[in-house]
DNA sequence: GGCCAGGACACCA
DNA sequence: TGGTGTCATGGC
């Protein structure tokens, strides 16, 4: 079976072009970011970033040392924010723990290791760890989110319901090792999503449906007629 | 007023 | 191992 990924990613890339993710002014503020988007519009995480960044707590040792209520208050906006706070406060303690608080120190190592250690913390799954490691490190892991798995199983590349890890497997075993491919490659998705492909089908604007190469009849009801 | 948004986890069979 | 309920705000 040929491997579509570079095709679709250099489509995406034609339409939306370079993305420059993540957000963040700084690697820190991905990781927070990383938990407050957590089943969450980003446009919510901005504010409840906005209000870490004004009480002057958008450190690691802010948010250490910060009252786990006061904090759950700043990132209200975000959602979930009794639940947030405490992944919040859980990656803060165990990034003193183990790394003395410094990012830095918790990414020179080895990053697959890294990824191990990171699923072992409380509130930190496999996207939010993936994002950490991607935009904050600037490691090659790719991550797989909602409008990864939702768009690529309407292409008919993958199944929805497979894992996480068979996801990523499958973007990682086709694509060259390459950060900012992976970077760039997960913000276009996220781009692409926004505009085109959210819970309804895909529009008829899509820039994926005149190259598409696949049969968009999966997308569209109907069938690619060729040419 | 309902739906949706850049997940993760506890619990249960 | 897989399915389900829970956590919550804000824009449209």
């Amino acid at each position: 079976m040929k491997n579509r990924l570079p095709e679709i990613f250099d489509t995406l890339l034609d339409a939306y072009g370079p993305r420059f993710w993540w957000p963040a002014e700084s690697p820190f503020e991905v990781c927070v970011g990383a938990i407050l988007t957590q089943n969450t519009n980003w446009a919510n995480v901005e504010k409840a970033i906005a209000n870490l960044k004004e009480a002057g707590l958008l450190t690691a040792e802010g948010l250490r040392d910060v009252a786990l209520e006061r904090l759950a208050e700043l990132i209200r906006p975000a959602g979930y924010f009794n639940v947030k706070s405490i992944r919040l406060k859980d990656f803060i303690g165990w990034l003193y723990g183990e790394h003395g608080g410094n990012l830095e120190a918790m990414f020179a190592g080895d990053w697959q290791r890294l990824r191990q250690e990171l699923l072992g913390v409380r509130g930190i799954g496999p996207e939010t760890c993936d994002s950490i490691l991607l935009y904050a490190g600037h490691q090659p892991s790719f991550v797989v989110d909602s409008y990864t798995k939702r768009l690529f199983s309407r292409l008919g590349l993958f199944s929805e319901n497979a894992a996480y890890e068979e996801f990523r497997a499958l973007f990682m075993r086709n694509l060259p090792s390459d950060t900012e491919l992976y970077n760039e490659y997960h913000a276009l998705i996220v781009q692409h999503c926004k505009e085109h492909c959210r819970t309804k089908p895909l529009c008829a604007e899509c820039p994926l449906l005149p190259r598409c190469p696949f049969g968009i009849g999966v997308l569209t009801g109907k069938t690619k007629s060729g040419g």
